[in-house]
DNA sequence: CAATTGCGTTAGAGCGCTCTAAATCTTACG
DNA sequence: CGTAAGATTTAGAGCGCTCTAACGCAATTG
């Protein structure tokens, strides 16, 4: 019942057990006819090198640890993608541990990928906080995925909020809005960025900003859309935190018998999944995820094999997806 | 640089290496001065146990692969909660390789897992073919969550979908309607149950089945609806393959002028995301998918820990969950 | 033909841990 | 005080693999 070895190839094959490490690693000084041998041997016996093994001969596991804050959210699901590719490419695996939304389990998570020797850590979207990722930091390569803030002793890699915001902003003005509402995220951790970058853009363009708290949440829109029906200043566009946020938008402002985007236009963020629906058809600011975890790996890598050690940031740059849920506004 | 070792704590802490080993374990049969110098020297050096090393010593990993077919569909989150769930009760960390809806990549994690020495496989929703199947659970027990078919060898948790159906049809018919098109999954793996289970609730309620080709794109609702709406054949009700080729209806009715649920009545399967958004509100057919994670820990439990041999099959009972989206149809 | 080279192969140590068996230390009891 | 029983602790082998150094052997050279 026991799994073959290496000793159980080597015998059946009548070679040493060095040969065949040698093979498996396909190292080029085998002869042909050992090889064959060995090969052979090993598909006959079903034989399957133990990484464990050989991690704890090498030293080392060619292997990266990932965390994603929640796996439910297919935002973070594009960037898996883009890290799977690039970390394919370089030849290293990617273990995947589920944050659950929760720094707790996430913390634990982290501890396992360390206890498995990961040689660098990903982590997308963290729930941690500055202590646990400066810890990590410490013990491993970390790199820090699509999450606002600087992170002290690792890596980030970002978008630029306020340029995405300011698209958003910039695109609604095109087409003739002046009365802008942004639903802010409340506490989420890029909420402060994107209302920055959504006032600076309306300043700049001489219109006044008005921000409502909102949450990262469909349920979040409502009481901001009802409060603006209620006091009758309902803006001609709104720009949500999120395509959740906006989506929430999208079927109360219906059910306030208002329609987008002919009475109302709006704008989520993120092109998730759900702005692309042809039945929601968000207009959303997108930011490059598979790019984003692409250059993760390259970015920790780095640090592995040129052993580069001052952190890096890398913001990239948010583009426009222009769907139907936004038009120029109603003439008056 | 290099991470401390057990024999660093020992030297520390001035006691042997097996001892260490017997905190880190929390064995009973410890003296608590030593415990606490052990724990205490662990913690200055930032000791963490090497867990190939452990692997390798104890012949086993306390480990489970888990295999997702694409980690962007979110109908598969949720059983990786309820695997997770349940692994963590019985001590078990597991591992998430994505399988990306391909095939050759879910064939390679396989090999990983594999390689990683993992204790038993949760292929969800696997794109593996038969033969793949069996080789695996030949090596490891292997359970397949939420795959239409028989697995040979491997143990299977799913829904029943003739109920799952038959719920939806019983609805629609409860409501009024008699005219109930289905939109199938095509080459789906789900697709032959669930349309069999339409056509049979049909027949058994005096009904006449209609079906057309659809798939599991939001796209493949288009041509059939089109069709429909060309040949003035459009129904009272529409029964779709799953969410998003329901989401495809609901646009495409709309665009075609008609009305949800006034002028038809759409049903979804798989109660994801979707159809819980406000916007779409979406009546569908929900599988238990927390609770099927469970189970397949369970159930592969009982095949490391009892050693059962015997393949085990689970059919769990569907529920509907009724939104917006369906209504008693029009009066002629 | 002896000496040199280089290729293919192998012995054996060591990676960090667990586990068994044996050693050591306490404590209790006659 | 001696000794058996019990409680702690430790030595050392071994898990499956890689890697260095060395070995055997055929081909090459002067």
């Amino acid at each position: 019942m026991s799994r073959p070895t290496m000793e159980t190839v080597a015998e059946r094959a009548g070679v040493s057990r060095a040969l065949v490490s040698l093979v498996m690693n396909n190292s080029s000084k085998v002869s042909d006819a050992k090889r064959e041998a060995v090969l052979h041997a090993a598909e006959q016996l079903g034989y399957r090198p133990n990484l464990h093994a050989r991690n704890l001969a090498q030293a080392r596991t060619k292997t990266l640890g990932m965390i994603i804050n929640d796996i439910h959210n297919p935002f973070f699901a594009e960037v898996v993608y883009g890290v799977e590719a690039a970390a394919d490419d370089y030849g290293f695996d990617v273990l995947i541990l589920n944050g659950g939304r929760d720094a707790e389990k996430e913390r634990r998570a982290v501890e396992t990928h360390l206890q498995f020797q990961v040689e660098a850590l990903i982590l997308v979207g963290p729930k941690l906080d500055d202590d646990d990722i400066v810890r990590a930091s410490a013990v491993v390569p970390t790199v820090v995925v699509a999450s606002g803030r600087d992170n002290p002793g690792a890596d980030t890699i970002t978008t630029d909020d306020e340029r995405g915001t300011a698209l958003a902003v910039r695109h609604l003005v095109e087409l003739g809005h002046t009365d802008i509402v942004h639903i802010d995220g409340a506490a989420n951790i890029s909420s402060r960025a994107r209302s920055r970058g959504y006032e600076n853009a309306m300043r700049s363009l001489g219109l006044e900003p008005r921000t409502l708290r909102g949450g990262d949440d469909e349920a979040d829109a409502e009481s901001a859309i009802v409060k603006l029906a209620e006091t009758d200043s309902m803006p001609t566009a709104i720009f949500a935190f999120n395509d959740l946020v906006a989506a929430g938008a999208l079927s109360t402002l219906e059910a306030a018998g208002l329609r987008v985007p002919d009475d109302v236009s709006v704008v989520g963020y993120d092109n998730t999944f759900i702005a692309e629906l042809n039945h929601m058809s968000l207009t959303t600011v997108n930011q490059p995820r598979h790019q984003m975890g692409q250059l993760a790996i390259r970015t920790v890598l780095e640090r592995i094999e040129d052993d580069r050690t001052e952190p890096t940031r890398i913001d990239l740059a948010p583009t426009l997806s222009v769907r139907r849920s936004t038009a120029p506004p109603r003439k008056a």
